[in-house]
DNA sequence: TAAAACTAGTGGTCTAGACAACTATATCTT
DNA sequence: AAGATATAGTTGTCTAGACCACTAGTTTTA
């Protein structure tokens, strides 16, 4: 069964013959394993490198312990991309849609005050203002308005924009997105947007406010979307590590 | 800096003061720590019980090893998934205000097509249904329905439920809480939560639907929350690989 | 009959070593 | 000077125990 003169280490060997027995379904699913002392007499070795071997397999999510009970087998989980957030692009695909993006404005101005402030830059300093709206299957999903400072990506253009801005970023520019925190909440579409939208006034959109910041500390970007809350929700996956 | 007279495991103890090391920077990043024999040295333990300590903070991604070289400090990591589980009392606290819940409805009973689907169970299986009001500094902010199988939890009480139910899940019934999905949406208030809200017909509200998954992969709870849009944002923080 | 005590079995923690595999440096040899 | 060799230090693996805390029965006691 294992091979103690092999290079391969003992309690790796006995991770293997474990996790054959769970996926054949040998170790069936919520019933207790042998326990420690049990495998550890089986295959003649000393209590602690089975612990090693149960212990990887509960850090992967095959095993669970409970104190004076023994280690069960835990049930497969979907593995779902544990990414938290993904782009627009990418999340219409994933839903089976077809996205598309129309540049409505594309124009270089001065930060105002309150867009200087989100972006931690000074005031006066250039900044595109971009609005877009994002269509999946050629119906409309959401008005995005950004606003990228001209210093940190000096020759952005409309085409650049249209096609894939975070590709340019960061195979262009080499520049690393670091993190980014986003604001989600519920309001009422205002009548210039809901005629953009094709909503009726009076309808639930879903606001996010998403503030990209690059690996230097810098802020990238400052977002407001506005989607139509009856064709999008917004998922989250959580691990607890 | 470590007591081995107290109950706390002394691989814990030394994890938390290695941890604080390399989150004060005393430990800088890319940069090696003592090694392991040194460190059962300092701490007069045996090797293989700073070995766990070690193995422990590889496996949370604040160290990593190299074999002949040393042990090195890791660049810093997510920290933030964790905060889309925190509860709504943690997340209040953190604003700033005075979280309370009252208890509107706690009922066991059968389970409904789409519940027993949502919680992957049976049909016919028994769950408790609980619906309660969230406040902060006693304003309504929130309506929440929560499922969860009786199986799972047999002894749960209005009271628990009150005070601290995932405290309850974790201490008490030696259960972890391995992740969850939630789902966010926009919405249109109902007109019988608008009055348990004490909002105007036809305001905006947030949907939260949440699934909550325990190590065993067996689904503890899901939960329906309808929040006042104008008084809840939802944040999330990301970082990117 | 009901509560308390016992007992066997489990995972949780810890020890004081051992040798292997690997890295980097210093030293010797050609 | 260049290559081979030793050496000291590191993590990786493994042993053969030990005692603790907890679980779930069984047995004893009040």
């Amino acid at each position: 069964m294992i091979d103690k003169q092999s290079p391969i280490p003992i309690y790796y060997q006995i991770e293997e013959y474990l996790k054959k027995m769970i996926e054949t379904g040998k170790f069936a699913v919520n019933q207790v394993i042998p326990s420690e002392r049990e495998l550890s007499g089986t295959f003649q070795v000393s209590r602690m490198t089975i612990r090693q071997a149960v212990s990887d397999l509960v850090n992967e999510g095959y095993l669970y312990r409970r104190k004076g009970k023994g280690t069960f087998v835990a049930e497969q989980k979907i593995e779902q991309p544990l990414q938290g957030l993904t782009s627009f692009t990418e999340d219409m695909i994933k839903r089976g849609m077809t996205p598309s993006t129309r540049v409505l404005h594309f124009d270089k101005k001065k930060a105002s005050v309150s867009i200087a402030k989100q972006l931690g830059i000074s005031e006066q300093e250039l900044v595109y203002e971009i609005k877009r709206i994002r269509l999946a299957d050629d119906i409309p999903m959401a008005l995005e308005m950004s606003y990228i400072p001209v210093k940190l990506v000096p020759n952005l253009t409309e085409t650049i924009v249209q096609d894939s801005f975070y590709k340019y970023i960061e195979d262009t520019l080499q520049l690393k997105i670091e993190d980014a925190v986003q604001a989600l909440e519920a309001s009422i579409v205002l009548p210039e947007d809901a005629k953009r939208l094709d909503m009726k006034p009076g309808a639930a959109v879903l606001l996010i406010h998403r503030h990209t910041y690059l690996t230097s500390g810098k802020a990238l970007e400052w977002v407001k979307s506005v989607y139509r809350a009856d064709r999008y929700k917004f998922l989250i996956n959580m691990k607890r590590s």
